[in-house]
RNA sequence: UGGGGCGUAGCCAAGCGGUAAGGCACCGGGUUUUGAUCCCGGCAUCCCCAGGUUCGAAUCCUGGCGCCCCAGCCA
């Protein structure tokens, strides 16, 4: 796909790797990808994970996969599986190196101890809304806390007795010493450990009643797993002080690098965690997986190849700035992939019958076609045909516009990988719509062109009697209008009404009657499709991926 | 108005003081039994703006302007 003349894809980062190896401070590089299980992976992870993995990967390093399972209240085993299937998916391997921050949890209450020894670290009796208030705002300092200056000892024991379950939810939380007058509010005392009483976490159960913040575990879980360069989005580079604190006040055994990058926008969706759940409990869409959603079940399953979504990864960079990239390029990723690699099929979509009347109606034949117009070791299928086809009705019309080259009343037209035919006569209901077409075949021209004139347009048909019924559903963006929620819209008044449709009476070429879900074809003249796992033997449903390039359609809009 | 970032074509993005890569999109033209693919060509005298340094600035300095993020016991 990437093409050997292109110079080298690199970023800041990439060099800020490479550097730190050719200086020596690194002889190997170990990243980490740490999602929260609390929700699906999305395309937007697929960036961070193409980066973790794949610059470390590209480097002679490795990549971690660690769940940042601090807050057990919004998370679930449900997606701690999900997010490794996904990973897997898009093709990179963690090993036997999966982690959970809560693996942690002991040597970070540890730790914990140690900051309050040092003095750097005090149980705090604010309550949350009191905490807030002792914050400050932006602009103005924030005032220190009753507790700030507790002793030592009195730390420990309560610090102690907040493990061991003595105070409800709230009442204490543990936090760094910092400086309540910092102007990055990060550092103004932030929150170390809260209480949470009665949930069960999925990795821990019921041991703990206390759970570290993620600005603080963070950090050391980096730094207990020896990363070296911890990359996250943008939105925490204000929090690196603070990562840089908690790794150089405590007794970890390296200091890792924290950078961050922009995160991935793409227009006519949405990417926050809040949302795709809000869309997936509200039903407005029909699961994580819903083909339409930019989670990369979604993706899986509108046919999205791994490879399209790394070489889309790949495509789009990293850098710091703010970024809103056009759908145009993620489907660019995937026609590339599948014009090259997706089997060759005819399908019907919206069908109109064609009698072929000089065609005799015991006769049929066999057509041998290509499977793939440039790849021959794709080999060839047979494709029946006989006196009744069916066409779309799309390339048939009594009203042309300039430069048609489809059927025409009186006109001629090639069948692809068949004869050519003409269009005799025109058959009408009584409300006048078009219901069947009476055409003659050219029979001296299967492969080679007719004598005398030329023929410019090539259809795809489907053989009535061996045509196999399907579903097909054409999915569109989700969202009407390019950033769904700017300027303080409700996001959901502007999902596209015609983000699915559904073609119930579609007729497939008799090679398709059995697919298997997940099996990708490029239905000729449309696009490309996926088979569905709704698809049953008797009745495949494909979903529309993405359809072809279509310089006539787009010029006749 | 405190702090942290970012500003190169319609979009993404190289560029790291020596005279604006590449991809997507778009516009031509060629090949074609897919109006697809493929191929060829075009597409920033200019890098947010204004000064300055320099033989030379998108790259360095100064001052503006614009946009994004931060006041969860979320991550």
């Amino acid at each position: 796909m990437t093409d050997a003349a292109e110079p080298p894809r690199t970023h800041f980062i990439r060099q800020i790797v490479e550097a730190d190896l050719a200086s020596g401070k690194h002889d190997r590089i170990l990243t980490r990808f740490p999602p929260e299980p609390n929700g699906y992976l999305h395309i937007g992870h697929a960036k961070s994970i193409t980066l973790n993995f794949g610059l470390a990967e590209a480097v002679g390093g490795a990549c971690n996969l660690r769940f940042d399972d601090t807050n057990p209240l919004k998370e679930d085993v449900e997606f701690v599986d999900s997010i490794q299937e996904d990973v897997r998916w898009l093709g990179f391997d963690w090993g036997d190196r999966l982690y959970f921050a809560s693996d942690y949890f002991e040597q970070l209450y540890g730790f914990a101890v140690e900051l309050i020894e040092k003095g750097l670290a005090y149980v705090c009796d604010l309550s949350a809304e009191e905490t807030r208030l002792y914050r400050g705002t932006l602009t103005e300092p924030g005032r220190d806390s009753p507790n700030r200056n507790r002793p030592v000892a009195e730390n420990l024991d309560l610090f102690t007795r907040m493990r061991a379950g003595e105070f409800p939810d709230g009442a204490r939380t543990l936090r760094a010493k910092i400086d309540m007058a910092s102007p990055n509010i990060n550092l103004r005392d932030p929150v170390l450990y809260r209480i949470k009483h009665g949930v069960v976490h999925h990795q821990t159960g019921t041991a703990w009643c206390l759970y570290p913040t993620y600005d603080y575990t963070h950090p050391l879980s980096d730094a207990l797993e020896g990363i070296t360069h911890s990359l996250c989005t943008l939105e925490f580079e204000d929090h690196r002080p603070l990562y840089d604190w908690c790794i150089n006040n405590v007794s970890v055994p390296c200091k890792p690098r924290q950078i961050e990058f922009s995160r991935l926008n793409l227009e006519y969706t949405v990417m926050s965690k809040r949302r795709l759940t809000d869309l997936v409990g509200e039903g407005h869409v029909q699961g994580w997986d819903d083909p339409r959603m930019p989670t990369l079940a979604g993706l899986r399953r509108r046919g999205y190849t791994p490879a399209a979504v790394r070489d889309f990864c790949e495509r789009i960079g990293i850098t710091k700035s703010d970024n809103l990239v056009e759908m145009a390029l993620l489907e660019s990723a995937i026609r590339d992939d599948l014009d090259a690699t997706a089997p060759r099929r005819m399908a019907v979509l919206r069908p109109l019958r064609v009698v072929l009347t000089n065609y005799p109606a015991d006769r049929t034949e066999s057509m041998e076609s290509r499977n793939h117009p440039k790849d021959e070791t794709q080999g060839t299928r047979a494709i029946p045909f006989g006196r009744e086809i069916y066409i779309d009705r799309n390339d048939f019309t009594e009203n042309p516009p300039k430069d048609f080259k489809r059927l025409i009343p009186g006109g001629e037209v090639r069948l692809r990988n068949a004869y050519v035919i003409r269009c005799d006569e025109v058959i009408k209901d009584a409300h006048g719509e078009v219901v069947e077409l009476r055409a003659s075949v050219d029979l001296d021209t299967l492969g080679r062109n007719p004598e005398g004139r030329k023929v410019k347009g090539v259809i795809h048909w489907v053989s009535a009697a061996q045509a196999v019924p399907a579903e097909i559903r054409l999915y569109d963006r989700l969202f009407s209008v390019p950033t769904p929620g700017a300027g303080g819209t409700d996001y959901r008044t502007e999902i596209n009404p015609d983000s699915l449709r559904v073609l119930s009476g579609c007729l497939l070429e008799s090679s398709l009657r059995a697919v298997q879900p997940g099996e990708r074809f490029q239905f000729e003249r449309e696009g490309y499709f996926v088979a569905d796992p709704d698809s049953t033997p008797e009745r495949p449903v494909f979903n529309l991926t993405v359809g072809l390039r279509d310089t006539w359609g787009r010029s006749q809009a």
